[in-house]
DNA sequence: ACGCTATTTAGCAAAATAGCTATATTGTTA
DNA sequence: TAACAATATAGCTATTTTGCTAAATAGCGT
């Protein structure tokens, strides 16, 4: 599988982390996600792209704009084999915190 | 925190990853790690260096070697922080399935 | 079809990354 | 202390990444 390299590529940019974390408001356009950042458009844009290619979001059309949507389950499939297969016991024993970014 | 943003990039090469997974079988010292691979002593020191600082490994001398050695609830903790934070109803939700690399 | 808005793609420069070899460090043993 | 073994650090190069601006594409309203 050559997704999990990409899902970790992915996630290794704080840029491309914080627009998942404003995606759990919901649906927003690429243009509403540029909005919360200071970088320019193109430059989300491919965050974007590259968030989408590794699955951990996806993206649908509504007329003018494409709105990007969290894929939660995808990434809670990809870090979740990935912890299964580092460290097998913590999974089962730890009580996963509810809180802070 | 830039523990997180640390942990992020350190598992972002596929090469650190697999050094996770050879530390799975317990303590090892550089040279044995880097006897998995192909790519050069001073590299792999460096990929360790990385490990080490993302807190995912920790190390330890025993004469004149250095041990290195997973810290699972680290990158438990590293991740699952993350995963509550991104998507918290799929933990709750997820039973880890116990297979594959 | 034209103009307007939203978004992506292209092309470039600066910074970060990962590899290498050579050198330095640390510890052991004679 | 000298020689050796294991590992880390320095310094370099090639590649990748990230940001930018300018230009292309897609849909909508007139």
């Amino acid at each position: 599988m050559k997704s999990i390299s990409n899902a970790f590529r992915a996630l290794a940019d704080p840029t491309r982390r914080q627009i998942l974390q404003e995606l759990k408001r919901g649906e927003l356009s690429a243009g509403a996600i540029a909005a919360c950042f200071t970088i320019s458009g193109p430059s989300i844009s491919r965050h974007l792209s590259i968030l989408k290619n590794a699955d951990l979001i996806s993206e649908r059309r509504e007329g003018n704009r494409i709105l990007y949507r969290l894929e939660p389950e995808q990434i809670a499939h990809t870090l979740g084999d990935f912890l299964s297969a580092v460290c097998p016991t913590q999974i089962a024993r730890r009580r996963w915190k509810r809180k802070e970014a």
